[in-house]
DNA sequence: AAAAATATGTACCAATTGGTACAATGACAA
DNA sequence: TTGTCATTGTACCAATTGGTACATATTTTT
């Protein structure tokens, strides 16, 4: 069902890697066109809701990217230790070795999290539940699970935030690798 | 050599705290007027940079706080041990046990790095600089040192996201504790 | 091909943006 | 008290903001 003309979700990737780049005010309308190729007219076509109906959207595509290649393999997968060992694969390739942002992360800090409040918070309350059982799967203490959930998400969290900053991509990479292997699985 | 009207420096805190909770964009001079009661007069008068002078100046004074508080006696200090241990103190108290984020990551995650590359990259590159050179005299290996530097920056930064995320504040200091406590010292 | 639905460009809007100009006020020292 | 300098409020500015209206394409369906 390939169109010429775009889609509402062919545009979504390009809208999040506004928002990564710009946050939520900064993502100007004017940025959104330019970086999109699309004109107000499409743009409110696709999401009579604005910017916040478009970043929505971006939230909710992430969600499901990370349902589907993160969060369910943690749950569901047969070997525990597999899902672990996938997610960090998958997040090592999903923020592109520490060149991409956690756009949630982005959102969290400021004041824009009040405005996708739920969204923010599910990311991470999703995350920590998946993860936490699969380290409880693999025999992990129930303490241990959790302390070792949150020192992982808030590792690959901060690793994103200091690579960005030093601006070098590199500590993601090294970062997620110490993370992985404290597990020795 | 108090004085009755208001002074630069006593704006700076309020200034910090409307670019942490806005960012910078978020931070429109509107915002910043109604935060800290000055008119436009006062604020182009202490900041004729406009807002961009504001950000610099809030960072000048980060920078100063961190400078003195942290990365100072990490280097200097008599016992190596003891600058760490002072380290995380300072830092839950800076970071007022997770209800406060930081404002150079706010900075750093979205393109508002540029604007400030200098300043962002020298917060994490003296910090860095500072916590393995206190590590290494604590008896670390340098290679050792090194990890766990990153690992210690980068989990606060990601707690910091975490708490903020989650609505959680303890999440940043129940990681703190971890951090620390990691380093048996 | 005609009709219906989807998609898009353009013009327009009030409100807000960051910033300037400047006169008036305040403090303070000579 | 007079003069100097720091401080502040007000009015103003062009540019941009997010958003709407709508006529015109462009597809898709019939």
């Amino acid at each position: 069902m390939a169109r010429l003309v775009a889609e509402r979700s062919d545009v979504l990737p390009v809208l999040g890697e506004v928002f990564r780049e710009h946050g939520f005010e900064g993502a100007s309308l004017s940025v959104i066109t330019g970086a999109t190729g699309l004109g107000k007219g499409s743009l409110y076509h696709f999401f009579p809701g604005g910017k916040e109906e478009m970043a929505m959207a971006v939230l909710d595509e992430i969600d499901t990217w990370f349902q589907v290649n993160v969060y369910q393999p943690l749950r569901d997968g047969q070997d525990a230790r597999a899902g672990i060992d996938h997610m960090f694969t998958a997040v090592e390739q999903y923020f592109r070795s520490g060149h991409r942002v956690c756009l949630v992360g982005v959102f969290a800090l400021n004041n824009t999290r009040d405005r996708f409040a739920d969204q923010v918070q599910s990311y991470f309350a999703d995350w920590t539940a998946a993860l936490n059982k699969a380290l409880t799967r693999a025999g992990y203490e129930t303490a241990a699970a959790r302390s070792l959930t949150e020192d992982i998400l808030g590792g690959i969290q901060g690793a994103l935030v200091l690579a960005r900053a030093m601006n070098d991509p590199k500590i993601f990479s090294r970062s997620l690798k110490r993370l992985r292997e404290q597990l020795d699985l």
